[in-house]
DNA sequence: AGCACGCCGACT
DNA sequence: GTCGGCGTGCTC
């Protein structure tokens, strides 16, 4: 038949159905991908990225997400079918899939656990056994001689239709109730089944409006009064709907309504007289979808100016982005990154891409926040660890649905659905907390980012006043762009940095508790002048450990290698590294003589101390312990804001993006803790600390001080930090990291070997040593040694370090070696139980 | 990750 | 004799 005859007929009726299948990425560390048969009714519906529901096993019924469709049969087993789809519209995008395939290769671990990691958990489905009373089964007539506790879970099964198995646990008080429930299947009295429910409710707001007919034709409304004149109270209802909701000026203002609770609590309108009205047709009451998150209604804030120095930098930036994918502001302290992060993304929005801006978890605030919300209002997502997970799946629906054109967020927020990003930020982006470290995947999201902004051709800003020297090394051999920003907003000064030996101030005897003179008599002053003060302490707790003065017994972890720190306002002992902790007794268990003694100091001892010597002073901490709870931290930032607080002692916590006008004193309690520790980074780090803390001090006209307390004031490192040299600091770091060969020179890979009997740990890691070296080479391979920590939750730890050449050598090669070796030393009888944990650019 | 199948100790 | 412990192995 001619082509020009066909063309006469309507479309051939779809009878060739194709079968397809559905490649799915299963919600667990598994090694592969699935292949499920669609259904052809479903042949139209499966897309890559929604969420189908399978059958994986005898049993389980999970939710996974389609990475793959083909036409492909798999050879050797049997598909099984698809069972259902859950989603209209994919919820993962195809960048985003590549993006995760990316994670999951760089960072060696399963596509499984990066989809765990990245969907919130209402998008993840559970499926959990359910428990009901056979359909066939009657109670009342069937005569089947059931024991008492049998009884009890049919009584209870009447009452509640279907219970799980943990429902069943707490009604019988029992720890075998399972036998129970086996004997009442074969006795056919109830059935089990599975149920997949999908977790995540949008809020709604029940909402209410005038029946379409009323406003739509005319003298309707006319006539409604008059029916209702003999009924006063739903008149009055009306009347006052009509007063919120002006029809008679726009029509369409009814389609939007008001909600009914806005009617209902005016104490004269009744809900009974309202609802008789949605009884009678007159009102009509809907749902309406609202948003989790407040929307500031406030007017957006006037175009600020930027100074010349942020223009410039703005300019810069751009100007470099027409070469280069990924550009660097190094910009001190106080030098207003924020505000040319704003108008950047204002530029990218315009351009009408979307924006992503990583902040780490600390530097998060709600100060930031508002400050955004004010500038792009409802266009703004905020993603936070904090935030409840329907919260976070409605950010993601957000940001697919492109509500949310900009997204604030924390490490995560890397996973969100972007499909058009223009531009990413990654602020302080030396910070280590941008790694996760336990469990996988064990990503960076720095890294992670500046592969996203490649998959979608976005450009990325990283920022920092303290760059990584890996950061800055790119920028020195001209792969990234580098734009400064030396000079602090409105001129502020530099702090003044003041070094304390302690050693001579404790031959002196001068040393309060912790407290040089020079740092007691500093905050003193302070105190005086209403001005306030931030000190800074690398250890949470009262004393990281405790000893006895006779015998000198220190009390360890009972799962770890590690002392127990002592925490004196919960009077605990408590392990850091597994969190267990036990009472602080009252003597020594080893000697029974009553004088343990706390040595060493953390946050706890500081303000303790403090609260001491300087009654007069108040006094705040600031850490992990003080601030689990939801708006604790909040409240500590508000109480030193307004001055309820004179004081902050703190970790980590208090070194970031917080500006206070009014601190004129930075203290360090104890440098050497931080300078001394252990790593490769350690000096990098501690310049990148003090630094921070420093820029705490002194803003807007007054030069702060700051006070470092150490043993040895002549450290090289103590001249950077004065001067803020951070091209001194890198030149030296750049020449020790060549030299020794650490990043960015090469790439490193942390191999840990975990077992529970010493020594297995120890002979399996000398031997996955031995053939990584047969494998990868002898210079790439370091170790075995036993960590400083060789014992954590009841494992013992043995290290490999593995350091790849940046040039001629295959990185995906050489994973997959390590992957391989890995896999042996499963395979080999010796070492049954082993856990190894490959954590690629550790932090 | 779960869950099933499978082989050895303390109880109805 | 059974219930039940958790070791190993598989799941499209």
């Amino acid at each position: 038949m001619s082509e020009l005859l066909n063309f006469n007929y309507p479309p051939e009726p779809a009878v060739d159905r194709v079968t397809l299948f559905a490649d799915v990425i299963l919600p667990l560390p598994l090694p592969k991908l699935y292949t499920y048969r669609i259904p052809f009714e479903m042949n139209d519906e499966v897309l890559v990225g929604v969420r189908v529901i399978v059958q994986f096993g005898a049993k389980r019924v999970l939710s996974c997400i389609v990475a793959e469709i083909h036409e492909q049969a798999p050879a050797d087993y049997q598909a099984k079918y698809i069972l259902d789809v859950l989603d209209d519209t994919p919820i993962v995008t195809v960048p985003q899939l590549k993006l995760f395939k990316w994670i999951a290769d760089y960072y060696m671990c399963t596509l499984g656990e990066v989809i765990n990691a990245a969907l919130p958990s209402a998008l993840k489905l559970s499926s959990e056994s359910r428990i009901q009373l056979h359909p066939h089964f009657n109670p009342e007539e069937d005569d089947i001689p059931l024991a008492a506790q049998e009884v009890k879970i049919i009584y209870a099964l009447q009452q509640n239709q279907a219970m799980t198995f943990t429902d069943i646990g707490n009604l019988l008080q029992v720890k075998s109730y399972h036998k129970y429930i086996k004997s009442l299947i074969q006795k056919e009295a109830i059935i089990i089944y599975e149920q997949v429910s999908d977790k995540f409710s949008p809020k709604v707001v029940k909402k209410i409006r005038l029946s379409e007919h009323f406003v739509q034709e005319e003298g309707m409304l006319e006539e409604l009064f008059e029916q209702l004149t003999p009924r006063p109270k739903q008149l009055d209802i009306l009347l006052n709907y009509l007063q919120k909701v002006p029809v008679h000026q726009d029509v369409n203002l009814n389609y939007k309504g008001i909600e009914k609770s806005a009617l209902t609590n005016n104490p004269h309108l009744s809900k009974s007289s309202i609802d008789s009205l949605i009884k009678k047709g007159v009102l009509e009451q809907f749902d309406q979808i609202i948003s989790r998150f407040p929307v500031d209604d406030s007017p957006r804030q006037l175009p600020m100016n930027l100074s010349e120095h942020q223009l410039q930098a703005k300019d810069e930036i751009l100007g470099l982005f027409k070469e280069k994918d990924t550009v660097l502001l190094h910009g001190v302290t106080g030098s207003g990154k924020t505000e040319v992060y704003i108008d950047l993304i204002k530029h990218a929005l315009e351009g009408g891409g979307q924006v992503l801006y990583l902040l780490p978890e600390i530097a998060l605030t709600a100060q930031i926040v508002t400050r955004l919300m004010k500038v792009f209002g409802e266009k703004l997502g905020v993603y936070h660890s904090k935030f409840s997970d329907n919260e976070r799946a409605e950010v993601w629906q957000g940001v697919l649905s492109g509500r949310f054109q900009v997204v604030v967020g924390v490490r995560s927020a890397v996973f969100l659905p972007f499909h058009n990003l223009s531009l990413i930020i990654v602020d302080e982006e030396h910070e280590a907390s941008y790694k996760q470290y336990d469990p996988a995947p064990r990503y960076n999201a720095r890294e992670t980012a500046l592969m996203m902004a490649h998959l979608q051709g976005a450009k990325t800003l990283l920022g920092s006043a303290t760059p990584s020297i890996e950061t800055y090394y790119n920028c020195k051999t001209d792969r990234w762009g580098l734009v400064t920003m030396l000079k602090r907003f409105g001129e502020a000064q530099l702090p003044d940095v003041e070094l304390v030996n302690t050693r001579e101030e404790q031959q002196r005897k001068t040393m309060h508790s912790h407290f040089s003179s020079k740092l007691l008599d500093g905050i003193e002053a302070r105190l005086k002048r209403q001005e306030q003060v931030i000190l800074f302490q690398n250890r949470r707790g009262y004393a990281p450990f405790i000893s006895c003065d006779e015998c000198s017994w220190i009390p360890k972890c009972r799962n770890c290698a590690v002392s127990l720190s002592y925490h004196k306002f919960s009077g605990e002992l408590r392990c850091h590294y597994c969190g267990y902790h036990e009472r602080m007794p009252s003597d020594c268990p080893a000697c029974g003589a009553t004088t343990l003694k706390s040595m060493g100091f953390g946050t706890e001892k500081i303000e303790d101390d403090l609260k001491l010597m300087l009654p007069s002073a108040e006094v705040q901490r600031m850490d992990l312990d003080t601030t689990k709870k939801k708006n604790s931290y909040q409240q500590i930032i508000a109480d030193f804001e307004n001055g309820k607080t004179n004081v902050l002692v703190g970790t980590q916590m208090v070194t970031k993006g917080l500006d206070f006008e009014n601190v004129s004193l930075v203290g360090i309690l104890n440098a050497d803790s931080i300078i001394h520790f252990p790593d490769f980074r350690a000096h990098e780090r501690a310049f990148q600390l003090f630094v921070q803390v420093s820029g705490r001090a002194g803003r807007k006209g007054k030069p702060g001080t700051v006070i470092i307390q150490t043993r040895d004031p002549m450290q090289a490192i103590f001249r950077k930090v004065k001067s803020v040299d951070y091209e001194a600091l890198y030149a030296h770091e750049i020449e020790e990291r060549m030299r020794f060969s650490y990043p960015p020179f090469v790439r490193m890979i942390k191999v840990t070997v975990k077992h529970a009997d010493e020594r297995t740990s120890e002979n399996a890691a000398i031997v996955l040593a031995k053939d990584l070296t047969d494998r990868l080479g002898k210079q790439q391979v370091l170790g075995p040694e036993i960590p400083y920590i060789f014992r954590i939750r009841n494992l013992f730890l043995n290290e490999i370090h593995i350091k790849l050449p940046r040039e001629n050598v295959n990185l995906r090669t050489a994973k997959g070696q390590i992957a391989m070796a890995i896999q042996q030393l499963y395979l080999m009888p010796d070492f049954k139980g082993i856990r190894v944990v490959a954590d690629v650019d550790p932090m």
